[in-house]
DNA sequence: AACCCTTTGTAATGAACGTTACATGAATTC
DNA sequence: GAATTCATGTAACGTTCATTACAAAGGGTT
């Protein structure tokens, strides 16, 4: 009997290499022998499917127990598949690893060895870090639940459009809420490039719209104007600033002021970030349903892009 | 001195285990001790940081030729970073792989059971806020800091361009470390739109320029395929990414590994914002006078448009 | 140049692993 | 209901593996 350039010979399958231009991945090969496998076999397959290819990587019998089968079971499995040994399969499993791991190629040099004793930079790390865990833990304890669970609903039961928009520095934050609410929602807008163009983007912008600015000391007049304007139309304003409050802030339906203080040159985002990160959790929280079908809808969009 | 729940005593660093919740990853245990490994160990460092972690799942004997040394030289380093025995580093590798691997719908077990008596919103506040600040703490007490200084010399030191690149949710990082580097700075470019346009960036990087480039989990093949394409126009490559190394690792001259885990659907880049926001701290008191005097010219431009 | 200390490889050992032959049990057929 | 076949586990085997002790080689110092 011969099956897809290989052949059966004494109850074992062999592969004609020579003709085997794309090799099948073990997920296929299981696929294909799927009907022949018997029950503990069975089991094999859906574990390693389900933990793909983790499963397949560990001994025969660690793989064995955690499916309740023995040993030889494992290998018949192997056999079955059309390994020549269970070793060999792992190598395959592993090569398709390393592929979607992207493979290497190229080498580059590992830092010097350095026998420094104790160093200036950790004083400095150990500085910002505590600078910055200090504000996450002072800003976070200050904000009201409530009025996170409104600014929540506000964007989560939002039927317009939700527009993004920052300042010099926070306009990074701007545009990490911006991929983010994009994964869960339709209809996000991010506010951007020069000032003077974002007279279009308010023209669209009214009562059924939520505006989500970022805007901390330094208080940019631009930002402030596109604000108070939107406002004017109606917009639901969520504000986040620092602790000194931005001037947006008698605009803005919902404040969330957090610390920026680091003691060094510059001021910090992190604490603004960790209650962005808050704020979008809560959101996809609200109706995870929704969310959930659309991450599966863009992997699935993504996934023949993606090898 | 102390730095993070861990103190540095004739030259080594300690971690106080009583506070260090979240295990250290491989990479990470290799980075900090660094300073401490032989050449050969150095070559296996690189093999593995390089090609991770498959590089570590091959057997002793393997490892150790593909590297070119001996057999008990390979475990001699796997001791020497921390771990009893060989299986037991493979074992973590392992699981590290495993979390790599998980996409976000797949983390999604969103039916959090919260019951507490106080808002839930509150709850959700302080989760968040908890794995953020445990995110910093791990993160950057395993960072190296001679490689933190080798890295602000680089960047401060740098004749040619800064360039900066980001990921899909890291873009934002990208957009922020531009923001503060132009300020410090001439020749600072940010490498941004479609990555079909980013040829016309890679035309004029060379070995004068440094890359930063942040990268977390969902490593995206269109910044791996960027960074590879500038490294081998030798430039110097900086990378942010998360604890399990993005493949851009093997071309970088300079890895910054941080926690990203938050337990909730999203990944957080807190952490990586606090240990960006050292690098710039760091690179700004490099060339303080520099720093300070364009700077005030800057403002000086900038005052008769802002009333 | 002789010394010591560190680094590295060689060779031997014991444990773990994959593998195989055989026995047991269950399901099926005559 | 006995015989047969197939699926599965048990136990022993040979191999490969990680590991250890020890010796050689290299680098720096006096």
């Amino acid at each position: 009997m011969t099956i897809l350039g290989g052949w059966y010979e004494r109850g074992k399958l062999h592969l004609d290499v020579t003709q085997q231009d794309t090799k099948p991945t073990v997920a296929e090969q299981i696929t294909q022998k799927a009907d022949t496998l018997t029950a503990s076999e069975r089991k094999l397959a859906h574990a390693l499917l389900g933990n793909y290819p983790m499963a397949g990587l560990e001994t025969v019998a660690t793989f064995a127990d955690r499916c309740g089968v023995s040993a030889p079971t494992v290998l018949r499995f192997a056999s079955k598949i059309g390994f020549d040994s269970y070793p060999d399969m792992q190598a395959r499993l592993r090569g398709e690893l390393e592929a979607r791991l992207q493979s290497p190629l190229t080498r580059s040099s590992l830092p010097r060895s350095r026998n420094r004793s104790s160093h200036p930079m950790g004083e400095l790390l150990h500085e910002i870090a505590e600078a910055a865990t200090n504000n996450i833990r002072t800003s976070l304890a200050n904000i009201n639940p409530a009025e996170l669970q409104s600014a929540i609903e506000l964007i989560g039961d939002c039927k317009g459009s939700v527009y993004l928009l920052g300042g010099r520095f926070t306009s990074a934050l701007a545009v990490y809420a911006y991929e983010h609410l994009r994964t869960m929602r339709s209809h996000v807008r991010r506010v951007s490039g020069q000032s003077a163009k974002w007279a279009e983007d308010l023209l669209d912008i009214g009562k059924r719209d939520v505006l989500v600015i970022f805007d901390v000391r330094r208080y940019q007049s631009d930002v402030i104007a596109f604000a108070e304007a939107a406002s004017k139309q109606d917009a639901k304003i969520i504000l986040f600033t620092d602790q000194w409050l931005s001037p947006i802030a008698q605009f803005a339906r919902h404040v969330f002021p957090v610390r920026i203080e680091t003691g060094t040159t510059w001021d910090s985002s992190a604490a603004s970030m960790v209650m962005l990160e808050a704020l979008l959790e809560g959101v996809g929280q609200h109706n995870p349903d929704q969310v959930r079908a659309r991450i599966k809808h863009l992997e699935a969009l993504r996934r023949p892009s993606q090898p």
